[in-house]
DNA sequence: CGGACGATTGATTATAGTCAAGTACTGTGG
DNA sequence: CCACAGTACTTGACTATAATCAATCGTCCG
């Protein structure tokens, strides 16, 4: 069964944690992880105010994760693909503050902290690459911290239509036509819009002949003028 | 010179990198630190594309993070106060991604990551401690997302009076009345208003007997109704 | 003292949100 | 296989919030 595959045999390899470890130290990653969790559409991985135990590597599928505020509504903080890792909140609080959900059939790959922790003493390029990685999930968010603050909805749906197609190429994909694996809902919720304007922008953008979308299905036609200054002022 | 204190006698030694290290092996930390790098107002300690070579501890003052876009505008994407550490970006990509400026003259503790990073393996506390900070970071930019993709520019304001509030109270000082070490433009940038925006709350604020405020020096004179439910819909 | 910057206030406008309605999918059970 | 329910998505009309434009005042420095 491929789940049981070792980070080895693993196509992710090369953009997951193994990428920061020596093949003769792979073996004492690779003992650690618990493989092949699997989890169904709409499941979670864990909740908020689940006690903190490990992270997770995406195998397949898509997760989401969001936090609650006090009035009970939903903030969608994050989408994690094949190869990207999940659930690096929580070290600080011993508990996970947000929830992570599959967007579809997805497995994952768990890694206990505690052991991850002594591992990274003794592997010193682990220890970097889990900083790395940490230090890069925080660029992201300052990134979004700028969308967010400064730029129209049209840039924001841009720069998430970008941004997935890039970390699609990252695994190998095609970085023009991918499928969104999260609703207009999340993405809106992501983003800080309103479905409704999600939607109106989406339909915007295919008139304008800058992509072609088909429900979940996105077609990347006109990169420059979708990322750059094209659009700005009547694309 | 106050300056030349050691991390023993800091005042801020229980909120910042001190508390995850045992008495025994502060020495190590202590003299891999190098301590009371002054910064005048204005003055930057690191820049975007810098080299990234340390992580740096406030002593003094504050500091601002902020990035430039491609179009030259700037985002501000932190304030950083006594006890906090500044500079965590740039570890994935071993440089900066954004500059780091003195709010007001300002002193801090300078410490080598490398060196930091060494010192982690042998101190599994400081390692764990470090994630931990890393991570606390990453939460604080979730919020910051609830609060941009969510909240009205009334909560951002009040957000930020609070979150200030709670931070001046965790070195020791009044949670009810402090200085605002950032510009009104400053504000306005970091939670994605406009400047007459909050200007203008600010003054309302005031005329709504939640607090008080004279150019910078704010108080605090109705926490609940500031934090909660009571300024929603006609306060 | 003057200039620049920071802050405030007012008038107007633009962007995206809300409300409302309706269509298209998806999966389920008959 | 189809009917149905429920959800996801789209579109239109109207509205609200905060941005922009403009003017003024204060104050900190050089």
């Amino acid at each position: 069964m491929a789940a049981r595959v070792s980070c080895n045999d693993c196509s992710l390899s090369q953009i997951c944690l193994p990428l920061a470890v020596e093949p003769a130290q792979l073996d004492e990653l690779d003992r650690i992880i618990r493989r092949g969790r699997a989890l169904k559409r709409g499941e979670h991985l864990y909740r908020a105010a689940d006690s903190f135990e490990a992270v997770y590597a995406v195998r397949s599928g898509a997760l989401k994760t969001y936090a609650m505020s006090e009035d009970g509504e939903e903030q969608v903080t994050g989408f994690y693909l094949p190869g990207e890792i999940v659930g690096m909140d929580g070290i600080s609080t011993a508990y996970h503050i947000s929830s992570a959900k599959a967007l579809e059939t997805s497995t994952v790959c768990e890694i206990p902290f505690t052991h991850l922790e002594t591992l990274s003493s003794r592997i010193p390029s682990l220890q970097h690459h889990f900083f790395s990685l940490m230090s890069r999930e925080i660029q992201e968010d300052r990134a979004l911290h700028m969308l967010l603050s400064k730029k129209s909805a049209d840039d924001r749906i841009a720069s998430l239509l970008t941004t997935i197609a890039a970390r699609q190429q990252r695994r190998g994909l095609s970085n023009r036509i991918f499928r969104l694996p999260m609703s207009r809902y999340d993405i809106a919720n992501y983003l800080g819009l309103a479905v409704e304007t999600v939607s109106r922008i989406f339909t915007r953008f295919q008139q304008q002949g800058l992509i072609r979308v088909e429900g979940r299905e996105v077609e990347i036609l006109d990169r420059p003028r979708l990322c750059g200054e094209g659009r700005l002022h009547a694309g």
